[in-house]
DNA sequence: TTATTTTCAGCGATTATTTTACAATAATAA
DNA sequence: TTATTATTGTAAAATAATCGCTGAAAATAA
């Protein structure tokens, strides 16, 4: 997701309202990395909007994600994460904690993903997630400490 | 998951019965690579036991995952599917006909990971998944037809 | 085989998340 | 400013996932 001028024209463009909420909602995802569920965004959006609903936090991160602006993560079996980075890159779910993290990746040679996966030529690939579960440090160590 | 043998000794190894349920359980898992659900599990157990319960084929399949003998895959937003292996590969899912298919994959190179990944240094890292979502070459092709 | 012990299957209900319908409201264009 | 149209928020529904309990079944010992 980019910077809010260019979220307005988007929801311009594509014949969208321009509201309050929605803007917030933006603004909330923007810079943040933590990659929060529609729930942890409802409750931010709260602070901003004391009438804000659940229905509308969820039906806007439908349109962003529909708008390519963010995309959803399905590493949590529980809930589904919301993130702004939309670029190539992989994930981490702790599952102690629950943290989720983004795992910063140089972008892979365009030759190694059809080397390594001959029948993709036959897909249509809107997009890749990596995906890797287990503890982060801070777990780890407290697992083996104890 | 290996030959319903393995999966007897399994069983005992871990102290748990061997149930008729089980075992079927474990006879339609095993030899089935379209990820079937929880739901399709039951739907298919039916046929073999009139009154078997939901319960029953979910809590194996807790058992089945505990043990290391099939994955869960959280691919497809609606529903957790599962994998009888276990064996590093990549899946395909298709958003329109929600076709869920192995992606074949050459063992990556074991420096590859840790290349592309400086971070995973720090991590316990249980497992991975690679996820490719899109069209299949069938729903791709009838819109375009359309 | 029979008795004893332990676990499991199935029922029913519950929790949590995701999704929808619709009337009131707010944003936009004229 | 008014008309038009989309969106918000309320409330409820749909769906998936999960749990506690009890009779039944399976494993084990005698």
């Amino acid at each position: 997701m980019r910077d809010m001028t260019h979220m307005v024209a988007r929801f311009r463009e594509a014949g969208l309202k321009i509201t309050p909420q929605r803007l917030s909602i933006c603004h909330l995802l923007k810079d943040d990395h933590c990659h929060p569920s529609a729930e942890e965004i409802y409750h931010k959006a709260l602070k901003i909007h004391p009438s804000i609903s659940f229905t509308t936090v969820y039906k806007t991160l439908q349109t962003l994600r529909e708008l390519g602006e963010i995309q959803e993560l399905n590493i949590d079996p529980e809930r589904v994460h919301y993130d702004p980075e939309v670029r190539d890159h992989a994930h981490f779910f702790c599952k102690s904690c629950k943290s989720l993290v983004d795992l910063e990746m140089d972008p892979p040679d365009p030759g190694m993903i059809a080397d390594l996966f001959p029948q993709a030529e036959d897909l249509e690939i809107h997009h890749t997630q990596i995906h890797m579960v287990g503890l982060c440090a801070r777990c780890r160590d407290e697992k083996e400490g104890a």
